[in-house]
DNA sequence: CATGAATGAGAGTTCATTCAT
DNA sequence: GATGAATGAACTCTCATTCAT
């Protein structure tokens, strides 16, 4: 079965060198700058070598979609464990926002970007999203458990939450912080996940 | 002087004809949908005569930034009557979303859009970014003086604030609430508004 | 008859101001430079208007040319009373270079381009030209009445004059003295303009 | 190696294909009819496939240029073992005259034509144009050792007789001959060479 | 007389995609 | 499995010209 297992591993890297270079990129200007050609000159194949490994362009952004929401989750996982509800609210927002900051492009791609071919997207989604917002439920209510939250309705304080850490993270991946001098950013940040817990 | 104001008038509908057919054409699939050619066939005008209007395609995106930053800013000047600094706040974020809903197409044009041309664009920005910064962080210094947001410091506040609401305008504006259903947005919007006010 | 002469010396200063205009434009790269729109904006002036005087666009340049002859020919004339065989032929030439270098667009039309609409123009080309060149005949064969050109066929005398000094005047037209310093260029052609005496 | 070879000589078959059709579309009516669209018409691809072989419009041009200038030189050298240096000379400028009968268009780039994109070319045209020129002066001052040119400087008479030249071939290769009888060029040219002998 | 609005044609260039080799 | 050649459609933009007003 070597030889199988070889070429299936070949096959996984190459795509991986595909993806990877696409989402380099995708940084430079958005979607435009993602073009077939310059995908092909960075991991140094020909053009049509990429179609052997996607069906077409399509394919590649949905791939790196899902891709970004599976790291998505996996780090959302990682802080389940904390004990203190409070501080695992906390540390939530900060899983978000610090993903958007190491892969601004993952989190570009997942929920700022218009992607097209919508319809295939959708679905996974749906699936991806309801795991993840399931998760935040999760968090509220034990936090509310813990005597936080009083008097709010839980899907309301989701929606708040995520709309928050949405909202800053947004307006850092499009670069619409130009109103705060950068060295101000990270205070900033934190002492807004400080100032959001007034709330709880 | 009949004849040189209906001309005027002419000229100023048919600008206003090519800018609201590219606001629809960019709500379709952003940027890369707005064509010379396609808002040429959308006002059924030949692709040259838009250049007789705008300059070229950057004109066309320009303009309709300063539109909507005008729109915006006329909106949130309208609410800094209210009395109450804790209403006129979260009426301040009403307007913000509001704005969002009313004009997606702006909104996402002002706040999401990675817009090519930037340096025409970022002084212009810069000014009218400032400008409604300033008012979001003066309502929030005369709420202070009514006693909320105690031990909060000023910019901390507006940051959060504004990420808030650009973050419940995002998820709108970019189509990510299918997590809800269409008829909870309306009350997760102002449940969200009214429970960010127990942070204050 | 005051009205109608009035009319007609506008008529004649329009047009000389389209075509001044599209001389004007003509230096800066060529024909390509010399479009209706930047001539309109020139004369301060709708494009329209252009259409007013001018049948199209190869109409001005038909007159340009036209023009450009007959400047040439009478300073051609002008030097005919010098009475020096030699000197006269020297003048000759001297002419011609200096017209190239006063009026090098003229030149440039006359001489080198390749105008769109060529039958129309080679009527009257072969005449002007026909004219010119009897005359540069007359001048060699008084010359030879002086005891020059011995030996030499008038035909083949008037045609190596006139190559020599088109050849002087095409390379600094078309800006191809590169090879040669520019302060060096003027001793250069006098030195030429002798030089080609001792084959008198 | 087969291979490998074929590709080479289709790849150069085609740009020459491609370089072919540049210049025959020139010799129609200068540079600004020769357009991508019509030189892959012309040779039945189609026009992003020129793209493949040129980078764009100017490096076909350039290349042409450089094919020129390559052949022109080939053939100077071709006569610089003639003995007699009166007789070298004389070639020299048949050479040269030659060159723009057999290559007018060739000629019409390197020599007349104001090309766009001036910068790339200017440094090849000087290293191309004064190797050209030291010839010249090398053969003249041949030529002075053997007497002629007796009192004249030799950048005077390099001058001199590049101008010469230049204006025959101008002349041929622009077409403004037509005052003189087609079957009568030829010995009107080699009369105007055995002419300015006369000064040497 | 003069204009400004409009157009169709055409320019150079880039792209995703296909396919024979 | 990989390639390079090829294409057709699309892009932004400019032009000479026409014509109702």
């Amino acid at each position: 079965m070597g030889i199988k297992e070889r070429k299936d591993r070949q096959k996984t890297e190459m795509r991986e060198a595909i993806l990877s270079a696409a989402l380099k990129l995708f940084s430079g200007d958005g979607f435009d700058n993602v073009t077939m050609r310059r995908i092909a000159e960075n991991i140094e194949y020909s053009v049509g070598t990429i179609y052997l490994y996607f069906k077409d362009r399509n394919e590649i952004f949905f791939e790196l979609h899902k891709l970004g929401f599976e790291e998505f989750y996996k780090r959302q996982l990682a802080i389940q464990d904390v004990k203190d509800p409070l501080k695992r609210l906390t540390e939530h927002g900060l899983v978000y926002i610090q993903f958007a900051i190491d892969y601004p492009l993952y989190y570009d791609l997942m929920f700022i970007s218009r992607i097209p071919g919508k319809t295939i997207k959708s679905q996974h989604d749906w699936k991806s999203g309801h795991r993840t917002y399931d998760l935040l439920k999760l968090n509220i209510s034990q936090a509310k458990g813990a005597g936080y939250f009083k008097n709010v309705d839980i899907e309301v304080a989701a929606f708040s939450l995520w709309s928050f850490v949405h909202g800053i993270a947004s307006l850092y991946v499009r670069d619409r912080m130009m109103i705060v001098p950068p060295e101000a950013v990270k205070p900033l940040v934190t002492g807004a996940l400080k100032f959001i817990e007034r709330a709880y």
